[in-house]
Parts: structure tokens; C-alpha cells; sequence
DNA sequence: TGATATTATGTTATCGATAACATGTTAGCG
DNA sequence: CGCTAACATGTTATCGATAACATAATATCA
């Protein structure tokens, strides 16, 4: 007989309550239910208490994925990272989950692991077909990795803005100042009193760390030092890369009385290595990082370093996303930004 | 005139373009350019041909989001993580986005940073709202914040994995086996010939902390060793909090000739410290760490350490829910099991 | 007091796909 | 040759919501 009581109805958890449900128990229409659920437009205080309490009872949780489908919009930004494993992209995860909640969006994440061209296009294609709103593209720019930009950006019918890209015009970018931070480092070296400092660079045709060489390059050069091809190795951001780098660099250079390394993990090695050596930091080798992990502050010796707000970078990223969307809503037009956050130096015992 | 016309349609991107569209161009009903797209079901040759053409003249690409809502499966895993600025969670989410991607399933992230009950539900329903097809709670064990699991899992209407909680009956689960890895490291001190080993733990509470430091009790117990609450220390597993238990721990055990610190970063600061107070490492101290970060090898001296591996231990999880996704659709029962990875002990000079 | 605005609610169409059912055609077989 | 199975395609209902439009009852104002 109680076939339709409450706590029966909430007993078979199998099937989903939906706007009929309430609707047919609160005894008014979908429509009316939309209105209370929404807070909007005219619904009595009688009606509205009504339903509320049924949705209670039932339990009723609207389904975001049919109002996505109604409304054509999801609230949901797509999130394409590269290599999760290391640190970096990580924290900047964190302060893109971090503001895309304060902004009531949900993350749909997509790892990309290769360079492969096809790929990408499947990639965006699979976010797009889940309706997503905007799409952050958090792949760092390797060589032409970014070349698809130019062709396919137009056709992509929300707003994408991509982390760690060298600003072009006409096209949303949010990014760490490397080349700031380059000339950081190795002013600050310059003001140590070192002349003869060495740079441990990134892989090649990354633009994060060919940005970081260029600040190296251009700062020696603005005090009147040359630099040459034996004043620099190539390391891919690993220790292990580093350490290589750092021995390569001790042949090919050894005068040197200080070396930026770009990125802490490196550091980290040059600092063992160097310990090995019996090489004494800071006085025959003054050392500078890049990134600021919080290990940095514990090396022995402490390691100078210049620091990233990623975790800034993150929120950044996603405010301006979603500025985009809005504007496109309101259809104002959406006016291309390119952002750069400056980075700071922390100085601490490899350099005093 | 040619108002149809393919390129003009193409130009037009600001309207998507649906099945009905492909069909109306093919001359065909939307059923059938369905089946096309599903390879599904009978089709003539002449006729796929046809549609594939225009589907691919118009660039039709599925809304998986109307897809989701009519077959009531998104192809989509919810995750609530907790911290990504930990690289340990982050490992952990390479596994998964890795092997989901494998699979065929989407990701829809969901960060929780607090340990506020009535913010579960919100994650909860959130996620059940986007139709996901099964979901992984990736949030630490403290305390009692699993507590809810006996009370609300009974009533998400699909699987829910957890990762790194205490083994539950009834409740899928896979962890790192703490314990045991605990147990690797203190024998492993037993073994070097060390009697009075310490303990610097993670945050009482948190299930993993506890899991290694009963690890290291019960080895030192069942050798014959007394355990005391003055050869433990307590950390929260930042490097600053372990260099603050290391010198708690260097003053009310001052016999200590081995420590056991439960995870890495705490470990660095305990080289550090001791290198600053002249202790030579390992001779008077052997250091052995947990986790395995890739740059404990090159810590000076390198870092003996409990290796976990979070890369498997997030591709076990998805295998798993995703397993118990199939079983659920196939109308099997589901057998609800709890996994242990294995750690390793990884032997460096911190424990030579 | 009648015209108009405001409030309150319902009805129908729509978002973009698939499921279930219906129908017609061809092929194979006894 | 007629019956059935396999093939090929279309029609209608449905997923769970909202948008757009329609309607009715009050309230307000000239």
C-alpha cells in the first residue's frame, strides 16, 4: 500500500531521483522545481517550502550532466598536463584545483604523454565532446610542439589559454618570467663578486629553459663578460642529468667560480657532487637554482635559488579562463592576454 | 545557393555539429548514422561509406555528453585527491591518469583540502551529478575521516575504490603495505648490526604514519628490544618538522645509533642536521628514509630508503574500478577486495 | 474600473545522442 | 515456392534537465 513512501523510495538506491519524481510528489511541474532549485524567477513561499522539503526527503540531487546538455555549458574546464610524476606540474595543479573550485568549475584532466601531433587533435576532440568550457593547456613548449596553435586554435570553439607558453599575440598565455628569473640568478651572482659563472641549462628547444639561458646569456653579456659554448651543459631536469652536466662542465670550464643550474634537482647534484670533490661551496663554487621545491632549504649547503609561485600560476591560469567564458557568455568580445609572473630570489648559503 | 555547401558549414564553427546533421547530408536516419559511428549492428557497405564521408567532410565528432546522459554511463572516473602540492599524491595521480587513459575513461578531479564531513557529500554528490562511473577516494586515512564510508557507501550508486586506507571488509581498497615496509627498514637497521634504533613518525593518526611505526615496533619487539616513547619522535612529514623531531629525539635518546625517519623529505633535514653536528653518517648514525623520491639518491651521504611504488599503486586502482564497473554493468556481483603493494628496500650509503 | 504590470505556474520544445521497436528487403533452405 | 533468418533502415520514446512560450491570478495605477 505505502508503495510510494518515502523511505521505500529512498531504500532503492539504484534508480536516481529525478526533477519528475519530485515534481510528481511535491504535486507541481518540472518547471516549477527548476525554479526553486535555481533560485530564480517567480516562485510563492508556500510552493517553494513545499518542494524544498521533498527534495530533502527524496533526497534529489539535480543531474549536471542533462542541465550541461540543456544549457550547453558544463562548468567544467578541460585540463591538459604533461607528466604528472614531476613536481612541477603538480603544484600547479594544486593552485588550478584550488581556484577552480573557489569558482564553482570541476576539472576534467587529460595527460598528455608524447609529442605526437595526432594526438592532440583527439585530445581537445575528447573534451570538447564532454562540453567543456574552457580548456587549460599546461604542456610545457618543446621545439614545435605548439605549432598546431596557429591552424587549429580558431576552430576550437571555447577559450584556451596555455601555461608555461612563450607569449604570442592574439593568444591567452599565463607563465613564470624565466627569462627574469635567468637575469635574477645570475645578477645575483655577478653581485657576489663571481665573473666566471657557468649555467646548467634544460633540454634544448625547451622554452622554460632556453628562456633561463638567455637570461644567463644576456646579464654576462650586459657586464661585459663573453660567453661561450664551454661556459654551458645541457641537462634534461633530472639529478642524474646534472651530475653529468656538472662534470662535463668542470672539464670544459675551470675557472669557473659559479654556476646557475636550471632547476633545484640538478642543484641538488652539483651540491653532492661538488661535496665529493671536496670542491667547497660557497667559496670556491657559488650555486643557484631554479624553482624553489621546498627540499631547496635543507640541501647541505642550503641552496640560493629562484623561486616560482606555480601554485599562483595555477589560480592565474584559471581566472583567466574563466573572465573568457564569461565575456564570451555576455558576447563581449574576449580580449587576448598574455601574462607573466615574476619570480624571486631566496638567497641561502650556496651563494653567501 | 549554396547555403549547404560544406565549406561554409565548416566556417560556421560556432554551432556544433550533430548527428542530425551528418544524417540530414547523408540522406539517412540519425539511427543509422548512430550505428555508423558505433560500428554497430548491420550497415550496408555502400551506406557507411557514405556517412563516413560527410562525418568526415563536416568534422562530426559525438557529443559524449548527450551520450552519457542517454545510456546513463559517462566513460568518466571521479578522484578526490587531497594535497597535490605533495608529490606522493601526485605520483600517485600519473598512475591513474596513465592507466584511465588506457582504459578509455576521462578523469573528473576533485580536490578535497580540508577534513570537513559535510564537504564529502558536496564532493560526492558533485561527482554522481556528472554520471561518473565509479569514483576513487585517494584522501588519506586521519583519524576517523573514513568514518562516513560505513554510513554513505551504501548509498553511492557506484563502485568506490580507496587508496592508501586501512584494509575494511567489504570495502575495496589498495594500499602501499605500510606495516610491512616498516618492518623492511627496521630489520634492515637490525641487520647492520644497530640495536638503538629511533623513530621519526609521520602525524599520529594518519593511518600510514602509524602503519610504519608499528612496523618498526613490532621488528625491534620481536628481536628482543624494548620500545619506549623517548626513541620516537613525531613529524608531519614536512623537512622542517623532521629536523625538529631529530633534535627532540638526539636529546632523549642519546644511545641512538640508527632512526628510521617515515618518509623522505623529514630524512633530508636529518642528514643535514646531523652533518651540521658533526655526526658522521652512517658510521654513528645509519639514516634509513620512505618512499623512494627520485632525489634521496642524491642527497649527501645518498639515502637508504623504503621504496613505495604510487606510479602501480594508482594503475592498480583504476584496473580495479574499472573491473568493478564491468562487473556491475554485466549484472555480476561484485567482489569487494583489498590489495597491498609491496615497498622495497632500497640500500644506499646513509645505511652502509 | 478597466488597463497594464507583476507574480505564479504549467505546457511544449529542445539539448544530442541511444534504446526499443517496427518494417521492409534479401538470401537460404527444405 | 513459400517460410524463416539475416540484413538494412527508419520511427518513436527516452535520458534529465532548461528555454521559450502560454496562461491565469493578483496587484497597481491612471
Amino acid at each position: 500500500m505505502c508503495h510510494k513512501d518515502n523511505t521505500l523510495v529512498l531504500a532503492d538506491r539504484r534508480k536516481r531521483i529525478t526533477i519528475k519524481d519530485v515534481a510528481q510528489a511535491a504535486g507541481v511541474s518540472t518547471q516549477t522545481v527548476s525554479r526553486v532549485m535555481n533560485k530564480f524567477s517567480y516562485v510563492s513561499g508556500e510552493t517553494r517550502q513545499r518542494v524544498e522539503k521533498v527534495v530533502e526527503e527524496l533526497g534529489y540531487r539535480p543531474s549536471t550532466l542533462a542541465r550541461s546538455l540543456s544549457q550547453q555549458r558544463s562548468y567544467t574546464l578541460g585540463i591538459v598536463t604533461f607528466d604528472l610524476k614531476y613536481i612541477g606540474p603538480s603544484r600547479t595543479l594544486n593552485g588550478i584545483a584550488d581556484k577552480a573550485d573557489e569558482l564553482g568549475y570541476m576539472l576534467l584532466m587529460k595527460e598528455l604523454d608524447n609529442f605526437n601531433i595526432n594526438r592532440i587533435d583527439d585530445v581537445i576532440d575528447s573534451l570538447l565532446a564532454r562540453q567543456v568550457d574552457g580548456i587549460l593547456w599546461a604542456v610545457p613548449e618543446i621545439r614545435d610542439n605548439h605549432a598546431w596553435v596557429d591552424e587549429r586554435l580558431k576552430n576550437i570553439p571555447v577559450p584556451v589559454l596555455f601555461l608555461a607558453m612563450q607569449p604570442r599575440d592574439g593568444i591567452p598565455s599565463v607563465a613564470t618570467n624565466n627569462f627574469q628569473g635567468g637575469v635574477l640568478a645570475t645578477q645575483h651572482l655577478l653581485d657576489c663578486g663571481r665573473r666566471n659563472i657557468g649555467h646548467i641549462s634544460g633540454p634544448q628547444g625547451w622554452w622554460e629553459a632556453d628562456e633561463r639561458k638567455r637570461g644567463w646569456q644576456e646579464t654576462l653579456n650586459a657586464a661585459g663578460i663573453k660567453t661561450s659554448a664551454e661556459q654551458c651543459a645541457e641537462g634534461n631536469w633530472s639529478p642524474v642529468s646534472g651530475e653529468q652536466a656538472f662534470i662535463q662542465l668542470l672539464n670544459s670550464f675551470p675557472d669557473m667560480d659559479a654556476v646557475f643550474v636550471a632547476n633545484d634537482q640538478m642543484a641538488l647534484s652539483v651540491l653532492r657532487e661538488a661535496s665529493r670533490r671536496g670542491i667547497n661551496i660557497p667559496k670556491q663554487l657559488a650555486v643557484i637554482g631554479f624553482d624553489g621545491i621546498p627540499e631547496a632549504a635543507y640541501f647541505c649547503p642550503s641552496l640560493t635559488t629562484i623561486s616560482q609561485d606555480l601554485q599562483l600560476l595555477g589560480e592565474q591560469a584559471v581566472q583567466n579562463v574563466v573572465e573568457m567564458i564569461q565575456a564570451r557568455q555576455g558576447n563581449q568580445s574576449v580580449i587576448a592576454q598574455s601574462r607573466f609572473i615574476q619570480p624571486t630570489l631566496v638567497v641561502r648559503e650556496s651563494t653567501k
